[in-house]
DNA sequence: TTCGGTTGTCTAGATTAATAGACATCTAGG
DNA sequence: CCTAGATGTCTATTAATCTAGACAACCGAA
């Protein structure tokens, strides 16, 4: 039934099983986990071993252990993230979630890593101006953002977003009254450091990451931007366009 | 630097973090591993831990231990898989492998789950036939689809894709000539059962799952299917049409 | 109040993971 | 032919994980 000697120890594995199951409404009915003794039996481990995966979830404030009633289920349901031709990163969870906040974590101006020169089609080392941010959709934190910008016609964006707290704004204040998305790079990894902390997530989360080029409207590329999402808060979805 | 009591071995972690950093091509200057006992410093464990780490990657066929001179890599290098309005499998990776393999493992005909038939627009039970299929480039694994089709319009679709080896043919036997895709979820889990063998990856490993409905060209829709990606190999891409 | 079923806590032992050190084995190069 | 530097193997010890069992604490309902 379930690995042993894998290198990922067993309680985490029913973790993840079990958060999978539970954001697939596997238990939806009763609102309720079943019991342990239950479970212990379901994954052919000990009970013990069931209680520490039933504590990783708690702790992800996943489920809510009641004695002598049982494991309540607190939150449930993904978030879908439409990507587009006009991708917006506030505007795409919109209704999913009753309140939205949007942080800058940090600003910076400084030489862009190779990467991020060669999608802005810019000589090697041209300065940009680096914003971090993290989302929360009802207070739990659904995407954490790395964005460049080149620094030559955006100097000073970082204020401007600081004041709109939106990319869309704060690129208008500049002068692009619109922006479409020119290309879109999905992976997975495992979540690391900052990532793991500023998403809240537990050691061996997976997030995904999408790397993302925005031009204006005459082609000319404005943003480089690679976000992370928990992947068991988030669906990435592609949708044709209207 | 390396998290413990984490419920992932530290051998493991340190594996992730190697083949992502060959993934990325950190090491393509000399194609080889910095020596176990370099290693070992740079994540401060003992040599030991960091042998079972390049023993786990040994395994998947990314390095090859060579006594007296080093540790090799084998292969790196992400392949690239569009997803847009006329994704199709096999044609996706086109030129970035010599060769490509598609493999149908079963095929069967039975009432499909309802995530599929609403995702299809049939009613609740409708019978399906389902494909389950292997892609491998160059040898290796490199996606898992299940898909299903209506039964009532497509009854035999499994002959005419062993026949073909191409969902795109098979369709086109059945009277439709061309199809679109009309939507795609994208979302990524830890790696189960069959999954783990068919696409030859150790426990533990991210698999990228995307969840796609194709139409025909009056829109009604023909295929269901959910396609398993390993992380590690394969990243998404999605690009504004032409 | 009593009872069945649930989570919470404790102890003990067996298995697995990680550290530490020593030394063998192999290769390339001087 | 050596030697420096690399992987391969072995033993021993400590720490973390998993199993096993027993019982306490708590809740809801009969």
């Amino acid at each position: 039934m379930m690995e042993r000697q894998a290198g990922v120890a067993l309680w985490r594995q029913i973790a993840d099983r079990m958060r999978l199951a539970i954001n697939n409404g596997d238990f939806d009915e009763t609102g309720m986990m079943p019991p342990e003794t239950v479970l212990a039996a379901r994954f052919g481990v000990n009970r013990h071993t069931v209680r520490s995966a039933l504590a990783s979830l708690a702790e992800e404030d996943i489920v809510q252990p009641m004695q002598g009633i049982g494991t309540r289920i607190l939150r449930s349901r993904h978030l879908r993230f439409p990507i587009g031709r006009r991708t917006r990163l506030s505007q795409g969870l919109g209704a999913q979630a009753r309140e939205l906040e949007g942080l800058l974590l940090e600003a910076a101006c400084e030489a862009a890593p190779q990467a991020v020169t060669d999608a802005l089609t810019l000589a090697p080392g041209t300065a940009c101006v680096r914003l971090e941010t993290v989302h929360s959709a009802d207070g739990r934190p659904v995407s954490r953002s790395t964005s460049f910008f080149p620094a030559s016609r955006f100097a000073g964006i970082d204020a401007a977003y600081r004041r709109s707290g939106s990319i869309t704004a704060a690129l208008r204040a500049f002068g692009v009254s619109d922006y479409l998305r020119k290309s879109t790079e999905i992976s997975a990894v495992h979540a690391e450091g900052d990532d793991m902390q500023r998403l809240r997530l537990s050691p061996g989360a997976i997030v995904l990451t999408a790397t993302a080029v925005n031009t204006d409207l005459a082609d000319v590329p404005v943003q480089y931007a690679r976000t992370r999402f928990p992947a068991d808060r988030i669906k990435l979805t592609v949708e044709p366009e209207s």
